[in-house]
DNA sequence: GATGAATGAGGGTTCATTCAT
DNA sequence: AATGAATGAACCCTCATTCAT
């Protein structure tokens, strides 16, 4: 009956949300949600600025679907860094760490960095202090099995630590030693 | 009692001036440099938009006189904490630097957050990059001189940590233990 | 029974044509022109957006073919209320006519109010004209045959009473006494 | 101090806003609500767009204040009709009906007929009711006075016969035969 | 030095309409 | 006959900026 198959359409939807997401996520991670246009987004990605609200109800809209979109994404990276041994784990996860960062620094930002732009975008916020919260648990854990002494508060610092690398590595970019403080930090926790 | 510069005698002499420059500081801090428009920072400032536009050439150029003027306040910081022992030297700083986040976290986000969000502001850029440059070439002195393994990379790593607490801070405000993070950090880098 | 032009038989051919007009009444006749849009039509009458544009040409197409329906369906009007009698046609045009106002005030007020609304539409402005003139001449002779002693000008006068009884019940809806409106009507002109 | 004087930006103010409420009057008058755009009513005000939302805080700001202005202008409109002989006043409302009707009838549309547009603005549509219902009583005193048989129903009719003339000139125009309509109301209502 | 009236570019959003299938 | 993805013009509104005084 329909004109166009449901899986052509299916695929059409998909793309072009896959498209304008990609889109969003660069220039958000970019310049900023407020400085970000919809114009922006939509001729980045190659659409209509039609097309986006014909996907998503509005900017606010969008800046949510892609983040719950990269936590989707990220759902299951424990899976990735598991292991008996404590000291391994913590470079698993250093070494993860580092490699989103040079990868996706974008998203990077958004998660962690573009909160406090989005105003009354409270989810995002919320995201933020959730995953920030899974990760501090994790940490002290670690710390505690590997013998630090005040495994609370020395997860809080490395805690603090990463997203302060994050935050310089966005603000230098290729001015920013990050090999080496990589190197530093994997001497620090994870020397056997 | 330090000399003052012409430039700054200039900065002083106008009351007006002076309001909107702090009005400007708060709500740049607050809001973020696109969500403020100067009809907020006028009215904040209880002066006319037209004023605004007869001290400062524009938007942009407010931000930059502004951020000129955080540094010139900020010029002497290094007299207040100097002192003979590196341990009590670096105790002033973290002192002074969780002084400042608690009370000033608008200058801390401008300083160190919002280069991002100003769009070919390269010069706010610059001035992070140099100061960030400056206390990093102190903290490699002082880790040094109280005897650390690798200052070069401790260093890094205590300004990402103190950089990484700033954005926490920002980001989760009253409920991070900002208390105890400042108590842990002086144990590990000050306890003689 | 009455027999069918060939226009006739084409409007009902088809089941979705006929639900797209229907819904277009309503909503059109709620919310009036502008505020109803083709995807509001659209999703009421249960198709998709396309088959709106299959059935007419655009959504001014749409509203003209609407008001031809009414007229259509309206045409035959006449033969129900005809009498001998003119009080007793005169009541049964009244009848008629609060029974419409009642349980399709939709039309009334397509049929009436909307023709300003529809900018550039002046066919059915030409309707609403025509249909008026017909409605006058009928109240010019009935009124004469009944003994008014101004025929012209009371017809004149009635016609508009009856249009402004119409909108005052858009207006006031529920709180508009019709029922008194109804009875003080009939004692003025039907009363043997 | 100020650059100009308070009494030049006063002018400057009522000047403008005179403008843009004139435009907008006639522009909603004609067209409607929804179908003129700020665009329209800034253009045909000889002023920019950004200088409506200087004075507005928006359509329905500026629909609101229009009403409002038009109210104000109507209120004292009983003492100019006011008089001892009923059918006299009743005639000084008629003549004053007429002479508005011909003179403003865009005043007439927007008070009466534009109510049921503006979704949401129930200010408006109160205003409507709440004048109507003044309009009754008086009607319902006059007649009484006058000494009509069923004062209450003859004034509901004679209000609907004034609201629907005033529709029907609305609609029919330049081809409606006002004149003659009016000297048929005075004949039936106030002849001594 | 100081005001605020005035402008216009651009942002978010809606919606009539087209078109491939 | 029927769908819905896609477009773009136009809408309401904000805001940096100018200018007369």
């Amino acid at each position: 009956m329909s004109p166009r198959t449901k899986k052509q359409n299916e695929v059409l939807r998909s793309v072009a949300r896959e498209k304008i997401m990609a889109a969003a996520l660069e220039l958000f991670g970019t310049k900023g949600y407020k400085a970000t246009s919809i114009h922006d987004i939509a001729k980045r990605a190659g659409v209509s600025k039609g097309l986006v609200y014909h996907y998503f109800s509005g900017k606010e809209d969008l800046v949510i679907k892609m983040v719950e979109g990269l936590m989707q994404k990220n759902a299951h990276v424990l899976d990735l860094v598991s292991d008996k041994n404590p000291k391994t784990m913590l470079g698993n996860i250093f070494t993860l760490f580092f490699r989103e960062l040079r990868e996706n620094f974008h998203n990077y930002y958004l998660l962690y960095n573009m909160s406090h732009e989005i105003n009354g975008v409270d989810f995002v916020h919320a995201i933020a202090v959730q995953k920030m919260n899974k990760q501090l648990e994790l940490f002290i854990q670690l710390l505690g099995d590997i013998g630090w002494e005040d495994p609370v508060g020395d997860a809080r610092l490395l805690l603090a630590t990463l997203d302060g690398i994050g935050r310089q590595y966005l603000v230098f970019q290729q001015d920013y030693p990050m090999d080496e403080i990589e190197k530093t930090l994997f001497n620090k926790y994870c020397k056997p």
